[in-house]
DNA sequence: GGGTGTTATGACACCGGTTACCAAGGCCGG
DNA sequence: CCGGCCTTGGTAACCGGTGTCATAACACCC
């Protein structure tokens, strides 16, 4: 048949293979060829299979622009981030990827700075101009309940990924910074430390209150407390790991262990007890939380709590997308975090 | 008027403002406005002026499903890349943000890996399915000639990051490897180095036989010669380096020096050297290349080489983009390589 | 066998822009 | 003063899908 015979030349081609080639080729008409494609039920069993058996051969792709016109939402799923650790973002960016292969939607990046005073004019510009599918927030951003709200207005779809319950179960993926800071602290506590530092994240941040409340209950169960004379607020970056580290060491009674609350911070701990003369682990432990690559690569390598971003991100882009139970059936040990014993840490 | 009063409704809502709604406000026709948008020179000036004006007013902007449909052609920009280090990904993604900030360009995440037999096939169905505006395609996918010429034949845009001219000048990005490389060799060259090893990436990479061509050139001036016993191929990776580097120091005639190809090896050689009880850099002098943030957390800091890739990133969107001078006009010095001396090398 | 209630299918308008083409108006020369 | 050319703006069709709604097909029931 001559159908046939372009059919061929245009899957060659492959660009021109529109719905309406489908649906001449099936018999059928164009809505019927979309009832497919969309999954709908409406459609006779054998119908149906004609046409996937058509679609199949063509190589038929529907075209995402026109997709998106007609059903105003884009298949872009926007990912709102603020994190500065490139590690962080490319696992969380993997993850997501994970998930999103194969499927029509396309990762976009959408940095922010919560600094910036518009920084959630911004997101909103981007969500009615783009009607991206859905936005995945992470932490700190995923914190930001005025921006959730916003989304809410806007009629956005959105995962946040947090630490604590801030949200519908269904738009959060909850992580669980507080036992990862709890195994933390009892591998400390076991190794027989009393006087324990602890540098934590900005106070503005609710993952840092989650943390600081993880490390307490493991160092409770030790029958230790969090000492405030060596509990100290750092800001996440490498630099001000060294200075808190550096205030902490030239106390009266220093600790003997400090656990930090990313391992940025804890290499700036390295680098101030090298410069304070003391030898890692004998004289001071350092836990450090997140084990990025550096973690094994400093000397000696890092004891640290180990988060699976990247699991957490693809889980993330699943509930987006709604694939294998979109819904908030989050296994209870899911997104457990790890310790990773490395040599930075000694009994005393 | 009853249309003034609807318009500012419309704005606040700001969703329904159409490039109808313009024209009406304006009393021209939805073309005129349409080539009011794309700068078309076939308007009035005064014309002009009128829809600008209204425009702003409502804050319009014109939907990118609609004119991604009727242009055959998305507003998406995508990043194609296989280099694992999250660093250079993030530096990319940031320069390449920097450029599409303001527009309405979006980038889109493709990462591929070259082992994957039908990756091209992958980067192919992504440009026929989403007709991106242009892909910036990074070593080593940018080395990839025959991907190149797919492109070219499916009409899709692309700029190449590479450090060789392997295409036409607008179509490449051209950084300076060799001269960086160049700039590691005369540093430990004046120290008084004369064994240097050399741990090179991949033979399979251009970029490779750049560098080693720019720090053979560097060792010439100094009348030193490349030692192929201490040139070593690593795969630009932590563990490989770490036994590349173990290789090099159990040599009867041990390097006194070592550079290379990147900071995650060099990192590796740090361990290496520690186990092999060597003092860096005292018993050995150490020079990595990229600058990521490893190199200054680590002890003793890393003398490195430091390559713009947020510049480069920005630059190769606005090329793709076309904004200011689209052209090859890349001025001599562009991106530019520096060393940045810290203290893992000293004179012998 | 006809009324009724589903279920499957198609016709048609529409999403919000763009391009192709045409018409009207202003300017010019003959 | 008229016709031709150039500028400018309007109309219709189209890009490739989806929504709404009417209708055809079918099973079921009395």
């Amino acid at each position: 048949m001559t159908d046939e015979s372009r059919q061929d030349s245009d899957s060659k081609r492959r660009t021109p293979v529109t719905i309406i080639d489908i649906a001449r080729m099936a018999n059928v008409s164009k809505k019927t060829v979309s009832r497919v494609i969309n999954e709908s039920p409406l459609v006779r069993e054998e119908t149906r299979e004609i046409v996937k058996q058509i679609i199949k051969e063509t190589g038929f792709t529907p075209n995402p622009q026109a997709r998106a016109l007609a059903f105003r939402r884009s298949f872009l799923i926007g990912l709102v981030y603020d994190n500065p650790s490139p590690q962080y973002v490319v696992n969380m960016q993997r993850g997501i990827l994970d998930a999103l292969d194969e499927t029509s939607f396309q990762l976009v990046l959408r940095p922010c700075d919560r600094a910036d005073a518009n920084y959630r004019e911004r997101v909103e510009s981007f969500v009615i101009q783009h009607k991206p599918f859905g936005l995945i927030l992470t932490p700190s951003v995923s914190e930001d309940d005025e921006l959730a709200e916003m989304l809410r207005e806007r009629n956005c779809a959105y995962v946040r990924i947090a630490s604590v319950e801030i949200d519908k179960p269904d738009w959060i993926i909850r992580t669980h910074d507080a036992q990862g800071a709890e195994l933390a602290a009892r591998h400390l506590a076991q190794l027989g430390h009393k006087r324990i530092g602890h540098i934590h994240g900005p106070n503005t941040f609710r993952s840092t209150h989650e943390r600081m409340a993880g490390f307490t209950k493991g160092l409770a169960d030790f029958g230790l407390t969090l000492d405030p004379a060596l509990t100290i607020e750092g800001a996440y970056t490498f630099d001000s790991g060294v200075q808190c580290a550096t205030t902490l060491l030239h106390k009266q009674d220093r600790p003997t262990a400090i656990f930090a609350g990313n391992d940025e911070m804890a290499v700036g701990v390295y680098v101030a007890a090298r410069k304070a003369g003391l030898q890692i682990p004998q004289d001071l432990s350092i836990v450090g939380f997140d084990d990025t690559p550096i973690s094994s690569r400093i000397w000696p390598p890092m004891t640290t709590v180990r988060s699976p971003i990247r699991d957490v991100g693809r889980a993330a882009a699943r509930r987006l997308i709604q694939v294998d139970g979109g819904s908030s059936a989050q296994p209870p040990g899911a997104f457990a975090l790890e310790l990773i014993v490395r040599e930075s840490t000694e009994a005393l």
